[in-house]
DNA sequence: GAAATCGTCAACCGATTGGTTGAATGACGC
DNA sequence: GCGTCATTCAACCAATCGGTTGACGATTTC
């Protein structure tokens, strides 16, 4: 049996799946728009859709025949309470985030 | 190619892993009293120690025929870093982090 | 030097992952 | 109703994961 914070973890530890949070940190998006910028089949990000689901990460909800991928911070703090416990990190460092996330969209 | 911020929050998927980190929260250890409360091989659990390795977690130092491990709280910190910036999360909750950690062990 | 201890290596196993393609389902637009 | 658009399903693939066992290389102890 894997716990929430398992799926969660796992689900973090793709690239594919990290972009596409950062990308749902603007607005929500529709699963085919989600897809465009990925070298990858629309199904590929389908399933990575589905994994984040069900890590709690984001959640879907189907208006008509597109399918509406939301951010859904609340896995995102469990993880981020049960981190923290280690080391006593200083408080946020928006500073240290933006050089972090310019990293990770630059790859 | 994985960065190491794949392999941090791939590391951190696994409930073993997780629970070898808080075990080394109290103090170093060594491999085979690291090993002592798990019910699986040390072999296993030399596996899991050389993915923490990998993805910067814990360092591995060999003094004599014991090998030591010690926690590393650098790579938490940037993944600590990456999460943060979802959500604005509010400063550490200590009592939360409490909860947590006790509803893990007790799995 | 022989025996015990610490830890890894190598080979194997079944399950899962991350991707593909092609067909199938469902909702719209005309 | 027919074509098209949005998305998933199903089957497949190679690679990785999490575990096992048994042999092995160091190191310590007697």
């Amino acid at each position: 049996m894997s716990t929430r914070l398992d799926l969660t973890f796992a689900a973090l530890g793709d690239p594919t799946r990290r972009t596409i949070l950062t990308m749902l940190l603007e607005d929500d998006m529709a699963v085919t728009d989600v897809a465009e910028p990925f070298e990858m089949s629309l199904a590929a990000i389908s399933k990575h859709l589905t994994i984040l689901t069900r890590a709690g990460l984001i959640s879907q909800e189907k208006r008509g025949r597109v399918k509406w991928c939301k951010l859904e911070p609340d896995a995102l703090r469990e993880a981020s309470v049960w981190m923290q416990g280690f080391g006593q990190f200083e408080p946020v460092n928006l500073d240290d985030f933006e050089r972090f996330l310019a990293r990770e969209l630059s790859d």
